[in-house]
RNA sequence: GCGCUCGUAGCUCAACUGGAUAGAGCAACGGCCUUCUAAGCCGUAGGUUACAGGUUCGAGUCCUGUCGGGCGUGCCA
């Protein structure tokens, strides 16, 4: 609707072309807006404003000669001209409600569109070290990673979700010393516990308890059963890291966050595709040999150093093995990658670009997207928790899941800006769960199933929508109608927090509506039109909990 | 020091590619259940959008500077 208004504001700057009201041909970005105040019609206009300068009139005289050279329509009911120049359009009244015949019949599919026309997408999210459980970040990652897959797939890109394990790095090997120590009954306590096994926190036991006890553990693509012998430290490794990858997919599974696949960064090394690459930036001449190791002029690439690859005792610095990843992403066929990290990540953007753009592979520069969210503070006690996992003061994951509940967390989580800090009270979570704010839009939803639940739904199956005139009726009716351009937005600017936006409004909007206006009255006409909106309503507030990956019930 | 990022009500956060009177929740105060779910609604109060300039018809939003927080800045991952 809004693209044949646009069409109809470019016919009439047309018309002013060939009159000669513009001396040049105007090319002009037809803007229309939501209007938030309803005395200022459903959409406003701000071309006057824009365009007053090079018709060389004032913006108001302007608005009028546009208005006058709009064609005939059958969807706009009239035009005021406000403020300094402003169109309003007030739209007509059938235009309005056709909303709710529209959500009626596309139900789940009401708001997707096809603008990414399949394009095969990855977004890479989580991707934790295997060496602990998951804490508060990895799920504000898990998060806004599913969400963004859910609303990539609304707006028509084919999404896959992709977990990286770094299980080839130092940290294994300190997580290898750590449970070899604590099979020993050593603790960080003791005097002799070694310095290089560095995680302290008390879940190194639980692994080592399950090593001895010969366990077998079932991880995502991996069966591992441990040999008990507490001197062979290849098979501490192996099984530990399968452990705590069996922890982790515990988490997501509680978290309700699946992945279609995971990546191994040890198979980088086995596949010979660090080694690949490496050869490949040599070849292209983009290193250098200085102080006996191997550069890559990341200074070409808008980095303010170069940076060192290979390190003079032979080992590969961590961002090597990150570009011969994305190397293989691109190589999948995924012309869109989106890589959801904590923001302490963003130094390897530049690098990761970097090395690929050197590797003249004919990557976009701008390959790959990041979205990068900002530390979570925890706070408990009115103290901040520190999220260590060295230290071994920990809120995991699940601890919160268990206490907040899934869709509260997952919704406090996603409903924030990811790029600045939020802080996450345990106990406020806690105490004020009933007040959480996703409550109250599932309430909004249970109230809508428990009215609808009340009339037959053939009682309502057609009706005359005509009849909703009150105000709350055209509230509703316009947030409805502006549903599609929120997930296209927050498609657009992978901005998941503002469909839990929409949802705070169209429910506290809904709640209102409730409140003044009994939807089934002693006239069956009137009743039929007020459930097929709340009807229409209850739709779309499941269509939108689920781009955020929370559940809509029937009762509350 | 340099780079990135954030600074909005007492607290936690919104504000669509720059738009009209900056909005919610929590906390505070006052009302609304004989009636479709009160996990709700209505109202009151709360703001120099950190500060100072600039750009323009118009700035919380863009630019410059200052102050403050976070992260990064390693032959750590």
């Amino acid at each position: 609707m809004k693209d044949q208004l646009q069409r109809l504001f470019q016919q009439a700057i047309d018309a002013l072309v060939t009159d000669n009201t513009f001396n040049e041909t105007i090319k002009a970005n037809v803007q229309l807006e939501r209007s938030k105040n309803s005395e200022h019609g459903d959409l406003a206009c701000n071309l006057a404003l824009m365009l007053a300068k090079k018709a060389s009139m004032p913006p108001r005289a302007l608005a009028e000669k546009i208005v006058q050279s709009l064609p005939d329509n059958a969807l706009i009911e009239k035009i005021d001209i406000a403020g300094p120049g402003f169109m309003n359009i007030f739209l007509n009244k059938s235009a309005a409600t056709a909303v709710i015949t529209q959500i009626l019949s596309e139900k789940e599919h009401f708001g997707r569109n096809h603008s990414g026309n399949g394009e095969l997408t990855q977004v890479e999210f989580v991707s934790a070290n295997p060496t602990g459980p998951l804490h508060i970040g990895h799920g504000r990652g898990a998060a806004v990673g599913d969400s963004l897959c859910r609303l990539l797939r609304a707006n028509g890109f084919d999404a896959k979700a992709e977990f990286y394990y770094n299980d080839a790095g130092a940290q294994i090997e300190t997580l290898m010393h750590s449970t070899h120590a604590r099979l020993q009954g050593l603790t960080p306590e003791s005097p002799n516990w070694p310095e290089n096994a560095g995680y302290l926190g008390e879940y190194i036991q639980d692994v080592a308890d399950s090593y001895k006890n010969k366990d077998t553990i079932n991880a995502k693509d991996i069966s591992v059963t441990a040999k008990g012998d507490p001197e062979d430290l290849e098979a501490i490794k192996h099984f530990a890291v399968a452990y705590l990858r069996h922890e982790q997919d515990l988490d997501l599974q509680a978290f309700d966050v699946e992945f279609d696949y995971f990546f191994l960064e040890s198979s980088l090394y086995t596949d010979g595709k660090v080694e690949q690459a490496v050869d490949q930036l040599i070849a292209n001449g983009k290193t250098y040999e200085k102080d006996n190791a191997l550069w890559l002029k990341t200074t070409d690439y808008g980095d303010d150093k170069d940076r060192v690859m290979k390190k003079a005792d032979g080992y590969f610095t961590y961002f090597v093995p990150d570009v011969a990843y994305h190397l293989d992403k691109w190589q999948r066929g995924f012309t869109r990658v989106i890589n959801e990290q904590g923001a302490d990540h963003h130094s390897t953007i530049t690098r990761v670009r970097a090395g690929l753009q050197a590797l003249d592979k004919g990557i976009p520069e701008g390959w790959p997207e990041y979205v990068l969210h900002q530390m979570v503070l925890v706070m408990k006690g009115g103290e901040e928790v520190k999220l260590s996992k060295r230290a071994g003061s920990y809120v995991t994951l699940r601890d919160l899941i268990d206490e907040v509940g899934r869709d509260a967390t997952r919704f406090f989580l996603v409903s924030r800006r990811p790029d600045a800090q939020l802080t996450f009270d345990i106990d406020l979570a806690k105490s004020q769960s009933n007040e959480n704010p996703v409550y109250y839009i599932q309430y909004a939803h249970a109230r809508a199933a428990s009215v609808l639940s009340k009339i037959e739904s053939d009682k309502y199956a057609s009706a005359d929508l005509s009849l909703l005139t009150t105000t709350e009726e055209a509230t509703l009716l316009k947030r409805l109608s502006q549903y599609p351009e929120v997930v296209r937005a927050a498609g657009e600017k992978l901005e998941p927090h503002q469909i839990a936006n929409y949802c705070r409004e169209l429910a506290g909007e809904f709640h209102s509506y409730y409140n003044a206006d009994k939807i089934i009255t002693e006239n069956d006409d009137l009743s039929a039109a007020r459930a097929q909106l709340v009807a229409a309503v209850k739709q779309v507030i499941i269509n939108a909990l689920d781009l955020l990956g929370v559940t809509a019930p029937d009762k509350m």
